[in-house]
RNA sequence: GGGGUGGUAGUUAAGUUGGUUAUAACGCCGGCCUGUCACGCCGGAGGCCGAGGGUUCAAGUCCCUUCCACCCCGCCA
């Protein structure tokens, strides 16, 4: 603590014009954070390193809140303790960055901050090291002064100040390190896959990178390890994890982002059941470390049809009822055309019923179809149960009996809302689908706090692409299908179950993963359900096949979003809230603004030509 | 590619049927203040109303184009 240490303003006071002589660190060390200290540390000589979060000046005395990562804790610059120190302390302004030398004291009676927990002690300070000044900041460091995104995220340093973001990054360095050490125990081995790798067909649109070396060939970033960690399964590895990340060029949403974060992991030889106990046991310990409960072992589980059939979508929010009811038959030779007509044409009919719905506004029904309108529905048919009887355009359409059938059906109480989509089977799943996802937020039928796990079981292994015009995967090519159903493949592949699962928690996916192909054999039958030539099975996945042909065991795993799931544990609606630099919704880093243009010579080394932008 | 919401001071927002000098809060600057903690009091500065074009005597406000952010559909095995 040598006071004739020389200040930086001395240095550059000539050529840099600052606001504030600015001090050496020096020696220095700190010697508690700004959380740490209590009554219990009263006398101690301290040395508190951090941010001025603010600072109040009271002419003859100066409080400063000094905030580092932990905490806050008050300093106060008393000119009878140190005078030259209160001189300088009254330049001190809104993110300076200090180190003080001083004493912990009790505050006076009756001065104590019970919203601090240093709260009831303060630091008088002794000497003061302003070791930077700032810039005004363009948005204040606190939780509750909620800044526009895009200039959060051009300032992403200043935003990461606020502490909500920084225990978000906590919660997520918490998460992989607690999965690391679960899954090490448990004989895991993490095994780093190549990021410049192949462009695959199937899935998601390939980032790539070009080949200096290789001129006129491209990388591709992996969407995912999966061929790297089947082929580490090969090699006898049978225990294999990783965090890493994962790049998919597809538009961005809420919870998706160019690059994003997995954790994945493979196994061999093992079941569906083994990855399931595994998945719980983790799941467990991940939510008794930051939720401090966690939902009982075993999760429940729901087959892909019964999610679809009750729920209208593969991520079933079990957190509420409202399900979905099955009417086609009941209303097949009704006189409202709509029903009549999406029926002859193929479709389907489905109904909700909302208890007590029947005092929706008129206003909040129009709204209601317009919603159904996103997802393809032409319109939605309601009907209010009152007590005088129904209340509904549609309900003169509807005869006696079918009345009285749709009572059975849907268990219909006086009072009641019926909603009903008639269309084609997709879309009135989506349609009511997320109908009842909205209706289960704005009717309130959510408990805030439940955390309602439920893994989805049994999907089909193929689904037919209209606009392709051939099947492609549910899961992805390398699933294996369940072995009875194998003999579908050829006659009925859209009937075929594979072995893939997925972990819903709260109606969004968190994991998903399935029992792999293990058989050349199989394989390449696969490969030709979908329609991948057995000349373009070689060009692309020509490695795997073989291989499958060197005594490849029998594997699966399964892979989370981290992202996801620490946004879900943290509450944040937004995955951009627990990624420390996210990008925007254009896939732009506000920040850096990557991405940028190309040198000239950079393209010239690596061949590519840019050509004037497209004109749509 | 499509639908929606928004863009006004450093920040967050208000701004009437188009009508004088575009408001407020916080922040910022200056002054006063020895117990504040969202300190207080007094004073002050700060604006290309996202950008471009148009209608009009007159545009933050109306029209067109465009850019940016966010939410959603398509897309994301």
């Amino acid at each position: 603590m040598d006071i004739n240490e020389p200040r930086l303003g001395d240095q550059f006071s000539e050529t840099q014009e600052g606001p504030v002589a600015l001090d050496h660190l020096g020696e220095w060390q700190k010697t508690v954070n700004c959380d740490t200290l209590r009554p219990a540390d009263v006398g101690r000589e301290v040395i508190l390193m951090g941010w001025v979060q603010r600072r109040r000046d009271h002419g003859g005395l100066i409080f400063v809140d000094l905030r580092d990562r932990e905490g806050i804790t008050q300093v106060v610059f008393d000119p009878q303790i140190a005078e030259l120190c209160h001189e300088r302390a009254g330049a001190l302004r809104s993110e300076y960055v200090l180190a003080v030398r001083g004493n912990v004291r009790l505050r006076p009676e009756g001065m104590t901050n019970a919203k601090l927990p240093t709260g009831e002690v303060e630091v008088a300070a002794v000497e003061l090291r302003i070791l930077n000044s700032s810039k005004t900041p363009p948005f204040q460091v606190e939780d509750e002064v909620e800044a526009s995104e895009n200039i959060r995220l051009k300032y992403r340093y200043i935003d990461l100040r606020r502490p909500k973001l920084f225990k978000n990054l906590v919660a997520r360095h918490k998460v992989a390190q607690l999965t690391r050490s679960y899954l090490n125990e448990l004989g895991f081995l993490e095994v780093e896959t190549p990021v410049l790798t192949r462009s695959t067909p199937e899935g998601a649109r390939d980032y790539l990178v070009p080949s200096r070396v290789n001129s006129g060939k491209f990388f591709a970033l992996p969407q995912s390890p999966q061929l790297f960690k089947q082929i580490l399964m090969v090699a006898g590895f049978e225990r294999y994890y990783q965090i890493v990340k994962c790049f998919r060029d597809e538009d961005l949403r809420a919870d998706r982002q160019p690059e994003f974060t997995q954790i994945d992991m493979e196994m061999s030889f093992i079941s569906e059941e083994d990855i399931y106990s595994l998945i719980e046991g983790w799941i467990e310990k991940v939510f008794l470390e930051l939720k401090g409960s966690s939902p009982l072992a075993p999760f429940a589980r729901m087959t892909y049809a019964e999610s679809m059939d009750l729920y209208g979508t593969d991520r079933p929010d079990t957190r509420f009822g409202l399900l979905l009811t099955e009417v086609t038959d009941v209303v097949a030779n009704s006189e409202f055309r709509v029903f009549r007509q999406a029926i002859e044409r193929g479709g389907i009919v489905k109904a909700l019923c909302v208890p007590g719905g029947k005092d929706l506004s008129r206003k909040e029904l129009d709204d209601m179809i317009e919603f159904v309108k996103i997802f393809g529905a032409q319109g939605m048919a309601w009907i209010k149960i009152q007590p005088d009887g129904w209340q509904s355009p549609i309900a003169k359409f509807l005869a006696p009996e079918v009345q009285q059938a749709l009572i059975e059906r849907l268990s219909i109480d006086t009072g009641d809302l019926i909603l009903f989509v008639a269309d084609q089977k997709k879309i009135v799943n989506d349609a009511l689908g997320n109908l009842r996802g909205r209706l289960g937020k704005q009717l309130g039928l959510i408990d805030p706090e439940a955390l309602n796990l439920v893994w989805v079981t049994d999907f089909p292994l193929l689904e037919w692409d209209a606009n392709e015009k051939r099947y492609t995967s549910v899961h992805h090519p390398f699933t294996s299908p369940v072995e009875s159903d194998m003999e579908l493949l050829d006659t009925e592949p859209e009937k075929v179950r594979s072995r893939a699962y997925d972990l819903v928690l709260n109606g969004i996916e968190i994991g998903g993963g399935s029992i792999r192909i293990h058989h050349q054999e199989v394989q390449r039958r696969v490969f030709q359900a979908l329609g991948i030539s057995g000349e373009e099975a070689r060009e692309k996945f020509g490695f795997l096949l073989e291989a499958l042909q060197y005594g490849a065991p029998p594997h699966g795993g399964i892979a989370f979003g981290l992202d996801r799931l620490v946004m879900l544990l943290c509450g944040c609606s937004s995955i951009r809230d627990v990624i420390a630099f996210p990008k925007t919704q254009k896939a732009i880093c506000l920040m850096t603004n990557a991405p940028s243009e190309a040198d000239v010579n950079q393209l010239l080394e690596l061949c590519l030509k840019v050509e004037a932008e497209r004109n749509a």
